[in-house]
DNA sequence: CCTTGATTTCTGCATTGCAAAGATATAAAC
DNA sequence: GTTTATATCTTTGCAATGCAGAAATCAAGG
């Protein structure tokens, strides 16, 4: 809120302290309240200091989500590929739930910084010591990324989330005729416990992805364990 | 283009000829380039006249977004469970691939018509022919869900597309010595075949369900194939 | 004919992203 | 110490945007 007048020139202003503010201003505003100016009000500077730093509001937004994912701290390689991989998908799902507005941004900007190749170079080994082929590899940790981004994304999003109260009521006036199974869940639904689908799907991920590799013919690695 | 300076009054408007407008508009002008103004000069009206069947920028997305996935279309409740949720999910695929910057609002809005709660009904209904007792039901559909848009939205992106030409030499410009496993991967980039990350995430999805539903204890039905 | 309601347009305003140019401070060159 | 250069920041301005408010138009019923 302070105005200042302040007078132009270079005065310190950290380009890691703009993202911040940017982040802080999209998790309060939202996707449609954000705006470079509301970042700059409140670092307090012009905004085409701010425009300056990263080019265009697009520029901003891709360093927010580098500077999310650069919040990723690597998995000890010598853990079994299954807990490495499992260990990934939670830091993301903690990502996600911290900071639920700026995480779809992740899903915008896909593989662009070095960062990126860090961590897929770790999914990749994970992969490699699970015993899966090359071609098989490569396909596998993008579409293991797509899929926990996916979630991750569903997660911050509120969609896996125990079933809301406007959810239930929502699924009690259906027509119990024409939504059979659905109207039989519904005690299931109320039953739903936080972090549930996302633990069950990593697991169904992990699964299937070691019987694929196992139909493709070649030998396993022998250590496993899902989390 | 045609201004005409056409006079108010009811002119036969159809709501549905503008979401497909929408749809264009966002298709050609891409996220950032999509405005109700646009979408007002495609079809030759007034910005406030499609402002006021859907209340506001958001209520139009949103009406795009059922729009999308009101084209999926039922599956035969007779095929064995994993041919239906394959089915399904190829179906968002092919949808992703068709309006790929219109496929991520499904993402924004999600369970909102009564066509999700159409499509929930066949997930659980397969899910359950699967063996899944009626918690794992609920989890793992909201969970599919999550993994199967994500997967359809990188593939929208892009992402899961056959390793483009900049990418390749991003990949190769990487020190080796850091990147071991990547680099060591590079030819199998450029053998990657369109389409093989999301089938084979798919099979692995459902390979992993069954093999979670089995752990937990109920009796499975003999229909099964991938696709 | 008048009224009522649904639909469309007109006008206007606050906000936004961003280009262009000027102002300032810091550092390097002389 | 002065000059020059360069990176940083501010000022000004503009076209485009989302949307509120009021008016205009048309259809149907009384």
């Amino acid at each position: 809120m302070p105005k200042k007048a302040a007078r132009p020139g270079p005065r310190g202003l950290e380009p890691e302290e703009i993202v911040t503010a940017a982040v802080a201003v999209l998790e309060e505003a939202g996707p449609g309240g954000f705006s470079v100016r509301k970042v700059a009000a409140l670092i307090g500077c012009d905004v085409m200091a701010v425009l300056y730093h990263y080019k265009s509001k697009e520029g901003l937004e891709r360093a927010m989500a580098d500077a999310l994912n650069a919040r990723l701290v690597p998995v000890d390689p010598d853990a079994p590929w299954r807990s490495r991989l499992a260990e990934l998908a939670w830091q993301y799902r903690a990502l996600a739930l911290a900071f639920p507005k700026t995480f779809p941004l992740l899903l915008r900007f896909w593989v662009t910084g070095p960062a990126d190749y860090r961590h897929a170079e770790m999914v990749y080994r994970a992969l490699e010591d699970a015993g899966l082929p090359d071609r098989e590899v490569v396909d596998c940790c993008f579409g293991w990324y797509a899929s926990v981004l996916g979630l991750a994304a569903a997660e911050a999003g509120g969609l896996l989330r125990p079933a809301g109260a406007e959810m239930l009521a929502e699924v009690e006036s259906l027509p119990a005729e024409d939504y059979p199974v659905t109207a039989r869940l519904l005690p299931a639904f109320r039953a739903q416990k936080d972090g549930r689908s996302f633990e069950l799907m990593v697991a169904a991920l992990l699964e299937g992805i070691e019987r694929t590799l196992v139909s493709s013919g070649a030998s396993p690695v022998p250590g496993r364990e899902t989390r």
